[in-house]
DNA sequence: GTTGCTTACGATTTGCGTAACGATA
DNA sequence: TATCGTTACGCAAATCGTAAGCAAC
């Protein structure tokens, strides 16, 4: 048993159970991976794959048994180099970052100058993924790091670490009633004009939904989308009243919009990292949450996330104070 | 990097960084394991080891951290192998027990006894400790079961099960004042004699000093030992009244000695074991751990041992009801 | 001088890729 | 017939053990 076999057993289960795209994926030839699982079927003793003929349909019971070990195993292969990597202080290197597309568009760009500028030659990789999905693909071991926002308890599925509050917003044309009220509208207000927000608030257990509900009303979804421009611009064409977070509208972007505070029956929220369990960080990976939540100390950080102390975080602050800038 | 190398490294440190004794350990010459050194430090970019000269003495700090998640990968690797081994029904395996004494001698043989009838084929060490010792030894990874007694909460230092329930009985020759006192001797008469009992019921904090404490009384210990049967040859010797546990005395062993019950206020003890966690175990393990409670179900103890699952023990039943043989 | 790590060297093994083959749908 | 996995083969690289070299106590 060698970390070149589990390295391709895993490959090959990740890659659907296709060997030629398990290798490409390796960057080695079909018949070399072919062989590695050989050798690591022979080794085990069993088979690790159900084969139809000699194509591999699926994972045996012990081979699903297998893989979870194997998962592990190359984790902590993975967290060995990256020790290595922060300890030659190495410039090179990945960083995958899953979140919605309010995070990516509004409050990362930024941030990840500024990364960028202190880590010319690592290559990140921003993928926007709707709400749901987003804590989901971290799991699949497809992100190193989510940023997510909730309204009510820490999200599951790793370590989760407060970044920043932030509120939501109403916003219409500079030219809506509301705008020259004089003053924030109210929830029931807002409970008797079509509204735009994002595809998550028309859940039925969304903040939004129960701070309507706990009042005895009820919102009336115009319209939903991931992307804050959309509904900007949905605002901007008269379709409702759009409610959103507060990172997601700028005076200097959107000298159209009029921003309204949002009744403070509606929750404030907090965007959390969420970070895989155990897993080693690259230095640039607890920079980039140090530049997203200054308040975070860099050696509790590591230490949380390696799991040698409990997660005790510093209240997060307003995302209003932390970026004057924009 | 490679599991070998990783291995070696694993392996020169648990020889006290001694690569000539590591070799043997791994059945492989000097040089090899030398140049699988060289070679880890050269993949990983900097030294694992203080030299002095060319001999180690310590790890650097770096080193400490790979080795911390090295000893984890090793970990995974041998569950995978020990999941080959259960899903092939392999006859061979080593299973390291560490205990105190008592179980050693009166709890275990019949238990392994029957476990050997099962599984000749593998080799059983156990291994007497000092109460102190035993869950020290399992942490440094010198055995795959501990099992220890407590009369308090569950012992720390892995996945602890309830085994069973036991409680201390007093002995004294059998022509001793208190074999023909007809009844149980009280906490008020053993404070006014001297006892025989365990080394750790010497420790101010033994469940015996609390007790006698608590009833506003101190107990003279005359004399203390690991071995049941010093205490025994002790108490016939006329040195003290023996307080040993119900496990060490039989009447078929000890004709000679008067068993009698022990205060109700002296605490009873369980027998616990305690499992590595994250460990997969051999089927034997398991059947081990069956032979001694059999009320464990084989399915929760791998789950909860996997850390699939939260531990939820069925209570244990008492000693003397599962062993009616003895 | 003894202990212990490193280097050198030759024999063996392992592993890769190319190419041909076989099976499946 | 196209797709996908296995087998065959030749070459390159890695690894082991023996033996010799070197540093420290």
């Amino acid at each position: 048993m060698t970390l070149v076999q589990l390295r391709c057993f895993a490959a090959i289960v990740d890659a659907g159970f296709n060997i030629t795209q398990a290798a490409a994926q390796v960057h080695a030839t079909q018949p070399a991976l072919s062989k590695q699982l050989k050798q690591l079927e022979d080794a085990l003793g069993y088979r690790l794959f159900l084969r139809h003929g000699r194509s591999l349909v699926d994972l045996t019971p012990a081979g699903r048994q297998v893989l979870e070990h194997t998962r592990r195993l190359l984790g902590e292969a993975r967290n060995i180099r990256a020790l290595a990597a922060n300890q030659r202080a190495e410039a090179e290197g990945e960083l995958r970052i899953v979140t919605t597309h309010t995070q990516a568009r509004f409050v990362l760009p930024p941030a990840l100058a500024a990364l960028r500028r202190a880590w010319p030659r690592t290559s990140i990789h921003l993928e926007p993924a709707a709400d749901a999905e987003v804590l989901a693909r971290l799991d699949r071991g497809e992100a190193d790091v989510a940023l997510i926002s909730s309204s009510g308890s820490e999200p599951a599925g790793g370590v989760a670490i407060p970044l920043y509050r932030w509120r939501r917003v109403v916003v219409v044309p500079r030219d809506h009633a509301l705008a020259h009220a004089g003053r924030a509208p109210t929830l029931a207000t807002l409970a008797e004009v079509p509204l735009v927000s994002y595809e998550s608030s028309s859940r039925a257990d969304s903040s939004l939904a129960a701070a309507f509900a706990d009042a005895g009303l009820a919102a009336h979804l115009a319209m939903t989308a991931r992307d804050a421009d959309v509904i900007k611009t949905c605002v901007r064409e008269g379709i409702g009243v759009g409610l959103l977070a507060e990172m997601a509208v700028g005076a200097l972007a959107d000298p159209d919009l009029a921003v309204l505070e949002a009744p403070t029956s509606i929750p404030g929220c907090i965007t959390w990292a969420v970070l895989p369990r155990e897993r080693v960080l690259r230095d640039y990976t607890v920079d980039l949450l140090r530049h997203l939540a200054p308040q975070l100390d860099r050696h509790d950080l590591r230490r949380v996330v390696a799991g040698h102390a409990e997660p005790r975080w510093p209240a997060p602050p307003d995302w209003r104070d932390l970026s004057p800038v924009l």
